[in-house]
DNA sequence: TCTGGGGTCCTAGGACCC
DNA sequence: TCTGGGGTCCTAGGACCC
């Protein structure tokens, strides 16, 4: 399949209408949010190349700053073949807390603009001003708003794409970065989209792409000749969405919604091929009480767990559950010492993963909802604060040390001292105390 | 080519029920 | 045993996201 690496989507007429529009979707971007992050805090790195990488012994860049990927350094790229690029670049290990005390920061203060914020992730975000356009003013006052708040809360600059449904403004957002602000009307997404290439759209990806192509479409216009019958048959609702995206009418809404996670688990890569098993059983032990953590936090537990080995020929995993539900590592732990007994034969192994199946809160409620009942004003608030924290609070542990056997019981705890988001929200509540 | 670490949703198909 | 028809639950695996 060609690689596309640029964008053909159709210029937009100056002269905008002013009515408000039907619907009036946003998408808030961050510009490599975690290398900005930083040279935010290190002044002397702005300006400069700067790469994330996982722990100073990580090997790949999780992502860099635009000096850097001027310089043909990528995310996912090995650190070695980094400095090949780039060799002034500065290796950064990541500092989760720290970036997700800022994504907080930044989404309180979108929620100042709107309600009705949806948590992309970490760094991205929807909101749905369909509601506030009249005070709010035109869409370049709203877009400029929303880039000065974002500004305010972080001293970061972000990317803002605004149209009439979230693809096209996720997409629009993706133009003139960084500091970018891209604007298409509701009536003018169709015309926009006409020349882009499909698998620029979030939600087509090489297979779906891939199924396109080969009936020749290709670009978003080229979804015309298409019925949307047929890629109704062939993905159901997820193709029939997609043959709407094509022509800017993606019917998905922004959702404030706070659901308990489906799932919550970790993993770590190992050495290759790591045979020894006392080590196997360390790193099990340590993805087990981090797993456990996690379910106590939130005020769930689970009694299904999917617990694996990757190795060369692929995953040795097992799901065993247990007679009760729990959020206690000895018992998850017990769990992998069962599955290595039964399931693990020697073969060595480079990732291990453990992760709680369907956890229900022990109380009927997520922990992280109830801290007020204030329904009038501080509720809505919280919510976003938990959308939030409840996506992403595993940002805010800190990041699994060196392992090695004679650390190893002091691995966890002091790792969990609650920083970053956790910090916020207490502060919060004070706040209105 | 799988680097690092964390998720979601959907579908097909089997087991089991009346 | 495969004729008739309907349904649910669960699991594996694919596809996608950051």
């Amino acid at each position: 399949m060609p690689e596309t690496t640029a964008s053909y989507c159709s210029p937009i007429p100056p002269d905008l209408p002013s009515e408000p529009w039907p619907r009036a979707i946003i998408l808030v971007d961050m510009n490599a949010f975690f290398a900005s992050v930083e040279q935010h805090d290190k002044p002397e790195w702005r300006g400069r190349p700067v790469a994330i990488t996982n722990g100073l012994q990580g090997t790949c860049i999780i992502t860099c700053s635009y000096e850097a990927r001027a310089m043909g350094v990528k995310t996912g790229m090995r650190l070695k073949q980094a400095y090949e690029k780039c060799p002034t670049l500065i290796q950064c290990p990541a500092h989760p807390e720290r970036y997700a005390e800022v994504s907080t920061s930044i989404m309180s203060a979108l929620y100042t603009i709107t309600p009705d914020v949806e948590v992309f992730s970490v760094d991205e975000a929807f909101l749905d001003v369909t509601r506030c356009q009249k005070i709010l003013g035109t869409p370049q006052e709203i877009a400029q708003l929303i880039k000065q708040t974002v500004y305010e809360a972080s001293g970061l600059l972000c990317s803002v794409g605004m149209s009439g449904d979230k693809t096209t403004a996720k997409h629009a957002a993706k133009q003139n970065k960084p500091d970018g602000l891209t604007i298409v009307p509701p009536s003018q997404a169709k015309h926009y989209l006409h020349n882009v290439p499909v698998t620029e759209l979030c939600g087509i990806n090489k297979g779906i792409g891939g199924y396109l192509a080969d009936r020749g479409v290709f670009t978003c216009g080229d979804m015309a000749q298409l019925p949307i019958s047929e890629l109704g048959r062939r993905f159901g609702n997820i193709g029939r969405r997609i043959w709407k995206m094509c022509s800017g009418e993606d019917p998905d809404k922004v959702t404030t919604e706070v659901n308990t996670p489906k799932s919550v688990g970790h993993g770590k890569v190992m050495p290759p091929a790591t045979v020894d098993e006392d080590t196997l059983l360390m790193y099990l032990l340590h993805m087990s009480e981090k797993v456990a953590a996690r379910l106590r936090r939130y005020n769930l537990q689970a009694n299904h767990f999917f617990i694996g080995l990757n190795t060369a020929q692929g995953w040795i995993s097992t799901k065993p559950r247990l007679a009760n539900p729990t959020q206690d590592e000895r018992l998850i732990y017990g769990l992998c010492k069962n599955f290595l007994k039964d399931n693990w034969s020697g073969a060595g192994a480079h990732q291990v993963q453990v992760t709680a199946l369907n956890p229900h809160s022990v109380t009927g409620q997520l922990l992280l909802f109830d801290s007020d009942n204030d329904l009038s004003s501080g509720k809505t608030h919280h919510h976003v604060m938990d959308n939030i924290n409840a996506r992403y609070g595993e940002l805010s542990l800190a990041p699994a040390r060196l392992l090695n056997r004679s650390s190893m019981p002091n691995v966890i705890a002091p790792a969990w001292k609650p920083f970053g988001l956790r910090q916020t929200i207490e502060k919060t509540k004070d706040g209105k105390n």
